[in-house]
RNA sequence: GGAUGUUUAGCUCAGCUGGGAGAGCAUCGCCUUUACACGGCGGAGGUCAGAGGUUCGAGCCCUCUAACAUCCACCA
């Protein structure tokens, strides 16, 4: 067989998944080998994956496939999540596209619309999975709706309220107008908004003559108003703490109070204080026995207790009211303020905090176990790179009780059930048998409340008998973004090890996000985001895995770079042409075997030694989820010791009769087999398309084991030695340009050495154009010479002018510093006492060299 | 206000536990040599943000400063 003169990605990668999946190498199951377990962060089902999902699922695939060669049954669990707030959002949209409303059809009608939305986008997101090539178990795909998922949700629900760590409480919670439900505080973002400062007066009850004045932000919520705080220190009040002032949005009569809350430099000193719509007023409110007035409705319209303003919009009662108060003469000014206010993650909707019955986790005992088992090496995740560990500490050091309600429909029904007529409260995980005369809670659950079940709730969990929770819980490793550790990988942490006393997995991998070319988050409002599978049309899968994995470092955000991409491209197109170089070059029925390893040329020699080298290094990065340092050593390698040097070198050998050439094509095969292997978590398909060409191969790379490091192929002299020779062509390429020759000039050589440098002339001649090599045993006068240690080439003919005399003068001008250099250190008493012997020796060999090439250049000086 | 990250070649970025700075792209010169022009050979280009300090030795460790970015918490 013959690989094809390009390398065509689109042939390469056709087919091939379909064919891998079919052949069952994705299914977990293998008992005879150790486990290795990983969930993929499910992905919403509200649209198509974008690039931030490729780079995930990339790492993901990188080390599964990297494990599964290693020797380990790999389990890759898929799945999908339901995404309550997204998905409900989307299917909304539909419905009103069609003048409908969930209301409107029902909520038996509307979930069925739900799934169908969850069922189309579920086959668009396993269409990318397989353009990603990503090895995922199909045979175990959850979704976290499920029948199985809902049983761990209402289990984990059942027993945190028996324990005492799930509650209903009223409270201010953060809701989103727009979606009409409650949300947790981590769903809420703040950004900086325009908006209006509003100096009120507020006459006293008893001298209207006299007022405070009191500013605010947010007027429509003065109907909440239950009194005025100011600060007791602050002198300029002192005289009405006590007293009553009038609200001038409904003329009511409230007190002004003094708590050291209130900061005297901010604002007029004196704030209105609206228990029910402030999470900072609430606690004032409570301290101080105040009314709670809601006066909000959760859709962001005013309450009828708000008078005129009863149903109309939050934004609009804000306008007419201030322009109401204007016209009785109680507005001071309005100051333009900038200021961060809250928005929903979602719908991007301003939030209103209003007082309401909710459902809450009591954070603090979770979290407390969370930072314990940090505290303890044996138990704690470990996260890569190591520093995000603190934003986990630090957000469980002090995370609120987390709201787990949602006005939603889309999602896991609360297992709780309200009796008819007794309104008794029933916490159960199964219907009561008398369902009639119960009613349900209303609401669902924070889509993260799953979510955070689902390293555990995906294989078998509940039933910790199950075979895959027994054999694959807790998961070895978990792959995710810095953006979510709040979200997901501390709410995992902390169910896992409440739920089944262990963290549900070792290892967490972080990675950046994808930016623009120029920097920028992408975003549908900037359109600046780019489709992998665009990117997969034009430069194939292969490419892109390889620039996500390998373009940045573990942690940090990357730029896309079309550049960079196509240079992967490059990159794999130069490991298809080696391959073709050696297919062509190895005998029709070769047959890949052993050979005696003492007759090896030494050119394979050196090649193999390096190979070692490689393998051990890449092995170990990997080993440490650090791909781009395991890429960039395999890139080295590839490009110059493979190809540029040792596949040159063959062109040589494998002409020469007297050679050994069993040895060079089992090396070529060798190292070849070793690059595709390491190469391949990377970038599988083209490794596929090449080792199903080479000899003996097995049904599928996926079936092969990764490179393990031999010492026994560690040949240290002959690594040497032709090293040597690789710096004597270089040095003689360096020369004729230098020079002003043609690359193919040909030279008469004379060489001084004591080391053995076997077929030294035909690797000269080959890529020198040496026309001769003489020995010789002393300087060649007028010649220039390349000196290394214990070599040294002199070039006979080609000779010398004025330039040569220049360049000779600036070598040894550089020589000189070196020398001083070296010299510096040698003499410095600190450093021959304290710095570690072999960096002594080092330093005192390269000053010999440096004397005796100074020697040598002086010399030759002298004859020009 | 608290925390973290970044600052290295024209651009985008690597640089592992401190021991004389690398890659890709761009650029310059030469080369169509039967693996590869998606290439080869050779070159040019860096006071490693700044200032101190530790050390025999600092891009790397410590302190401070500056700019940029991100996260958390936020005063009505």
């Amino acid at each position: 067989m013959a690989l094809d003169k390009k390398y065509d990605f689109k042939a390469v990668e056709e087919g091939r998944y379909s064919k891998w999946k079919a052949a069952g190498y994705f299914t977990a199951g293998d008992k005879s080998k150790q486990k290795f377990s990983m969930v993929i962060p499910p992905p919403n089902v509200t649209g198509k994956l974008h690039i931030g999902h490729s780079i995930d699922n990339t790492i993901q695939d990188i080390t599964c496939r990297y494990k599964k060669a290693k020797g380990f049954d790999v389990l890759y669990l898929p799945g999908v999540d339901h995404a309550g707030i997204a998905t409900q959002a989307k299917v909304d949209a539909k419905l009103a596209s069609e003048g409908k409303s969930r209301f409107s059809i029902g909520r038996e009608a509307f979930m069925k619309e739900a799934f169908d939305w969850k069922n189309k986008h579920t086959d668009i997101i396993h269409s990318q999975w397989e353009k990603m090539g990503i090895m995922v178990d199909y045979s175990r795909e959850r979704f976290t709706l499920d029948e199985g998922c809902s049983k761990a949700v209402n289990e984990v629900f059942v027993r945190l309220y028996n324990e005492g760590l799930i509650y209903q409480g009223e409270r201010i919670v953060n809701y989103d107008p727009v979606m009409k439900t409650a949300l947790s505080n981590i769903e809420v973002v703040y950004k900086e908004d325009d908006g209006k400062f509003f100096y009120f007066k507020y006459p006293y009850a008893d001298d209207s003559s006299k007022f405070l004045t009191v500013a605010t932000t947010r007027p429509e919520t003065m109907f909440g108003d239950t009194c005025v705080v100011v600060n007791p220190n602050d002198d300029r009040y002192k005289d009405v703490v006590g007293k009553f002032v009038i609200n001038p949005a409904n003329h009511e009569k409230i007190p002004v109070i003094a708590d050291e809350y209130v900061d005297i430099t901010f604002g007029t000193g004196a704030m209105k204080c609206t228990p029910a719509h402030d999470p900072n007023d609430f606690i004032i409110g409570k301290k101080y026995n105040q009314k709670f007035i809601v006066i909000m409705n959760v859709d962001g319209t005013m309450k009828e207790n708000c008078g005129i303003y009863a149903g109309m919009d939050r934004i609009e009662c804000r306008n007419l009211l201030v322009s109401n108060i204007e016209k009785e003469g109680n507005l001071i000014k309005i100051e333009d303020y900038k200021h961060q206010v809250g928005h929903s993650e979602r719908s991007d909707a301003v939030v209103e905090p209003i007082l309401s019955k909710q459902w809450f986790i009591k954070m603090k005992p979770l979290a407390e176990r969370v930072l314990e088992n940090q505290k303890n090496p044996d138990t704690k995740v470990n996260f890569y790179p190591a520093r995000f560990e603190n934003v986990l500490i630090q957000w469980m050091s002090n995370c609120d009780d987390w709201c787990i309600s949602r006005q939603l429909w889309w999602g896991h029904r609360i297992p709780v059930y309200y009796h008819k007529t007794t309104k008794k409260l029933l916490v159960s995980a199964e219907k009561p048998k008398d369902i009639e005369n119960w009613t349900q809670d209303e609401d669902v659950l924070d889509t993260w409340f799953s979510s955070a079940l689902w390293p555990f709730e995906t294989m078998g969990w509940p039933d910790e008998s199950s075979d895959d929770f027994k054999r694959y819980y807790p998961n070895d490793v978990m792959v995710t973004g810095y953006d979510i550790i709040f979200f997901w990988v501390a709410r995992m942490v902390f169910q896992g090890l409440h739920f089944t006393n262990k963290a549900p997995f070792k290892d967490v991998v972080i990675h950046g996000i994808v930016r623009d070319s120029q920097g920028r988050k992408m975003s549908k409002s900037l359109g600046n985001g780019i489709d992998p599978i665009d990117v997969i049309n034009t430069y194939g899968v292969d490419s892109l895995r390889y620039f996500l994995a390998t373009t940045a470092s573990p942690g940090q955000d990357m730029r896309y770079s079309e550049e960079k991409v196509k240079s992967s491209n490059n990159y794999l197109n130069k490991i298809w042409n080696s391959a073709r170089f050696i297919l062509m070059n190895i005998p029709e029925n070769y047959e890949f075997k052993s050979v005696d390893l003492n007759k090896l040329e030494a050119v394979d020699k050196n090649i193999l030694t390096k190979l070692e080298r490689t393998i051990e290094k890449v092995t170990k990065a990997m080993d440490a989820y650090d791909y781009g340092v395991a890429s960039s050593v395999l890139y080295n390698f590839v490009y110059d010791d493979f190809c540029s040097n040792y596949l040159e070198m063959t062109k040589v050998t494998l002409k020469n009769e007297n050679a050994y050439k069993e040895g060079t094509y089992f090396t070529l095969i060798k190292t070849l087999k070793a690059v595709l292997m390491m190469i391949y978590p990377f970038s599988p398909f083209i490794a596929e398309e090449i080792y199903l060409n080479l000899p003996q191969h097995l049904d599928s790379i996926m079936l092969e084991s990764y490179p393990e490091y031999e010492n026994n192929l560690l040949f240290e002299d002959d690594e040497s030695r032709v090293n040597t020779i690789y710096e004597l062509i270089e040095g003689i390429r360096q020369y004729k340009v230098q020079n002003d020759l043609a690359p193919n000039a040909a030279l008469d050589l004379a060489i001084n050495s004591d080391l053995k440098l076997d077929d030294l002339y035909q690797y000269l001649s080959r890529f020198a154009f040496a026309k001769s090599l003489t020995e010789t045993k002393e300087e060649v006068k007028g010649a220039t010479a390349i000196i290394l240690p214990k070599v040294s080439l002199y070039i006979v003919d080609g000779i010398d002018k004025e330039e040569l005399k220049n360049k000779i003068l600036k070598e040894i001008e550089v020589l000189k510093n070196e020398i001083k250099r070296s010299e510096g250190m040698l003499n410095n008493k600190n450093f021959l006492e304290k710095a570690p012997e072999a960096k002594i020796n080092v330093e005192k060999e390269k000053y010999q060299n440096f004397k005796l090439k100074l020697q040598q250049l002086d010399e030759k000086l002298k004859n020009l």
